[in-house]
DNA sequence: TTGTATGCGTTATCAG
DNA sequence: CTGATAACGCATACAA
């Protein structure tokens, strides 16, 4: 026994003999009917099974709820917990979220957009890194991006440079000799930059004697692997017997480089301190925990949204004030101390 | 200088002189015009810069080419994959994905599938677990499910049984004394459950001495640190000098286990033999890379969109021949071995 | 508090 | 090959 077809207001009109705009005015300002009313129609909706269809709404009032989510992979942890905490911004903001993955792929990131707007979204978040900030201001809707190029566009950011400060500083207070930091090439427009800038600084202010890596290595876990390997050769010849403090730019790369090392010693020799960046799960999970810098991941990920909704509200204005300038805003790391750094925590004592 | 408004068919028409179905027939049925009139068409677009409206094509032709996903979480990184997977089949099949975290409630879960249904959605993919299939049969909507309870709907799974038989096969070749199981209690009407029956079969077949673990944990690291713990010490007693072939459920917990053995030994030792589930990056990527039983995703992710939309395509035929009973699909998983079995490949080696 | 008429931007039907 | 007209389901001025 299927039901006919979608029963529509009309059909709920007929039955309960209101007019379409009663239903209407029943579902947007329900206020406006009495009590009584709204009782029958009540009723009536749960005798017809009525199914509401937002889509012609959306057609009516022109308010998709729509936002568009463009994201480089959800390989990386970071990336997944950040649609993640996004997605669950639904509870608060009730937008929808249409996710594309780019693949860094710049056609297909312009494509996907093309097709967001023609589901008239009302704003994009964007976490690739493809396309320019000056060809996103171009689209003419808001748009809030996470941790990349942002000039001409609104943005939320971990405060690289800060979190840098921090890591860079806590190796030196265990009295390291020598400071390292490794990295991969970043170009000095993006935010991550700022790990590179903050422990250049923060040793040069201090007088602490450093050495920076920096090669390019493809985007895989086996030319990671060699990279690290090589840079822990090259510190195990020309460092020996000096403590070492090595800030890793990410978890991933922090842990290859703390495997190598365990696997060669059978444990984290006292001359190694270790902390890494992102605060992702395999820096918890690793053989040794490591010591980290965490993005508050849910704070930018609900300030991303909440900067959007109000732009997106103000578009909804009579006389709407588009924002003179983007606004960038920043989010502080947070400093996690784990067995890398701290090295009383023994696994005897564990 | 912005635009006036959006430009629509209207404008187009009067621009060209041509009729607003023409305009329309350009885009879903071009060959039926001349192509010199195509050609006029599409310039008078790029002249007016038109965007097209998908929402009132939705609302025209009922197609909304939508589909809904639920899923439990986005914080384990088969769920995070899968989700990849399943976007990436737009490319395939042009359908749009509405997503939504569960997080294991089932009011939410409802009130997210009355949204999906809201917005027209034709097809739902469904992970997570707490609804069961019986009330979701009962949305009389196309729906796959993936790795659970699928009693009433269309499914794909892997094949979990088959997997459990690898794994178990491979510690025995290597003469194990004695093989051990650790998972964490898994109802018999799901997929997962099979990694259970898989081993004990085996072992039963074999005659091969076996024990089994299956507590339950919390949900959280520090909760399956301790439980993995508890296991390592009972094993160091019980079964002193004896090779043990561990089968865990998961690589994360294996991961653990690994992280445990070579925490107190500074290595792996020989009468260790470990396999996990699911190949996640932390397999890989642990102190001693584990071997596993690698989950296709990306297959998976296919064959479930495919049925998926085998489905929905039914729908649309002028007299749909609903499925007399829901379709079940089967994933082999592979097997990887890695060095926490094949003992060969040892550090030195590398 | 309720109803009427019209619009949202496209597709479908039926003519020509 | 092209056009006029009626859906699609709801929202919103404007009236009453």
């Amino acid at each position: 026994m299927t039901q006919k077809k979608n029963i529509t207001f009309d059909d709920i009109a007929q039955y309960t003999h209101f007019s379409k705009t009663t239903i209407s005015r029943y579902f947007n300002n329900p206020d406006s009917l009495t009590l009584e009313n709204q009782q029958i129609i009540s009723d009536a909706l749960v005798k017809l099974n009525y199914k509401e269809n937002k889509v012609a709404r959306i057609l009516a009032n022109g308010k998709t709820e729509f936002v568009g989510i463009l994201i480089p992979n959800l390989y990386l942890h970071y990336y997944s917990e950040m649609l993640n905490q996004i997605l669950a911004t639904y509870e608060t903001y009730g937008y929808k979220f249409l996710v594309f993955i780019g693949h860094e792929n710049a056609e297909t990131e312009r494509q996907y957009i093309q097709e967001l707007l023609a589901y008239k979204i009302e704003g994009l978040i964007v976490l690739s890194h493809t396309l320019s900030s000056r060809e996103l201001a171009d689209l003419q809707i808001p748009i809030v991006t996470i941790e990349r190029e942002d000039q001409y566009v609104c943005s939320i950011n971990t405060d690289n440079y800060m979190g840098a400060i921090q890591a860079t500083s806590l190796l030196a207070r265990h009295n390291c000799d020598i400071l390292i930091h490794i990295n991969t090439p970043t170009a000095d427009n993006i935010p991550a930059y700022g790990r590179i800038q903050g422990f250049m600084d923060f040793c040069k202010e201090n007088n602490i004697k450093n050495r920076i890596f920096c090669h390019k290595t493809e985007n895989t876990y086996d030319s990671s692997l060699q990279y690290l390997k090589d840079i822990l050769e090259e510190l195990e010849t020309t460092y020996t017997g000096m403590r070492k403090g090595i800030f890793v730019s990410n978890d991933t790369h922090a842990n290859i480089l703390l495997n190598l090392i365990v696997r060669k010693y059978g444990r984290l020799p006292d001359d190694y301190y270790i902390i890494g960046f992102d605060d992702s799960p395999v820096a918890r999970e690793a053989v040794i925990p490591i010591s980290t810098i965490g993005q508050q991941i849910d704070r930018i990920a609900n300030e991303a949204v909440s900067l959007l909704v109000s732009q997106m509200n103000e578009r909804k204005k009579r006389k709407p004030v588009p924002l003179k300038e983007p606004i960038h805003k920043t989010i502080t790391p947070i400093l996690i101390r784990r067995e890398t750094t701290e090295k009383e925590d023994l696994p005897e004592n564990r």
